[in-house]
DNA sequence: GACCAGGCACATC
DNA sequence: GATGTGCATGGT
């Protein structure tokens, strides 16, 4: 089997047994690009409990991000762990959007992806998985989104190799697969749950994994 | 108590 | 250009 048809099989196999995932979680746009920011290298519990604290201070408006001041903002989203920083990458991103798009998200979103990318990720604070994650689930244009989990279940089970890098990856799924935000959408979502579930850091043996025979090493 | 979580920027070699 | 380090809370 060819590399491409072992992904889109993977996709196919992951989708049958868990079905649609329904990411990403969230009311606005807003709260989606915040979101994509706190969850870096972060569990996603840890998240929702600042982004609730944002919500009930009525701060998940352009115009209240861009007041509130960046020690105040952190201490809201403390719960999210790396707060000091990520207040200031949600500064950063404001300010942003107001130097570039008057303040209006829309205006950001109204570009074609590569486009966006670019813009996204002269952002301090927003890397490649980030803006990626932006212009998937919170723009919803057809981006393939790489993560630690991805890359660690493609590369124990000889997918890719293990020195693979983001670009590489991305670019692998994305000429695998059909171009479609759906899919996109769902299967990164798969691939965050099986990992949880199956293909652990520090796991190298694997048992009831949907991807191969088990028990079997990964 | 160690280990991990839906990364990123920066320093150093 | 590869490799190492700081950032930090909360769950298992």
């Amino acid at each position: 089997m060819t590399i491409p048809e072992r992904i889109n099989k993977i996709y196919r196999l992951l989708y049958t047994k868990y079905g649609p995932q329904g990411w990403w979680p969230g009311d606005s746009e807003l709260e989606c690009v915040l979101g994509a920011i706190l969850t870096q290298n972060t569990s996603w519990t840890n998240v929702e409990k600042a982004i609730q604290n944002l919500k009930d201070l009525n701060v998940i408006s352009v115009e209240m991000l861009r007041l509130i001041t960046t020690d105040e903002l952190a201490q809201l989203i403390r719960s999210s762990g790396y707060y000091n920083q990520k207040a200031l990458k949600i500064k950063n991103f404001i300010n942003f959007l107001y130097e570039n798009y008057e303040g209006e998200l829309e205006k950001m979103f109204d570009q074609e992806a590569s486009m966006l990318r670019d813009k996204l990720l002269e952002i301090k604070g927003i890397g490649p998985e980030t803006a990626d994650s932006i212009i998937l689930y919170c723009a919803n244009k057809p981006v393939f989104v790489i993560d630690a989990y991805t890359h660690r279940i493609f590369s124990r089970h000889g997918v890719v190799p293990e020195q693979t890098n983001y670009n590489e990856m991305q670019e692998l799924f994305m000429d695998s697969l059909e171009n479609d935000v759906e899919i996109f959408n769902e299967y990164h979502a798969l691939i965050v749950k099986v990992a949880k579930e199956h293909c652990k850091k520090q796991k190298p043996i694997c048992t009831g994994c949907p991807l191969e025979d088990d028990p079997h090493t990964v």
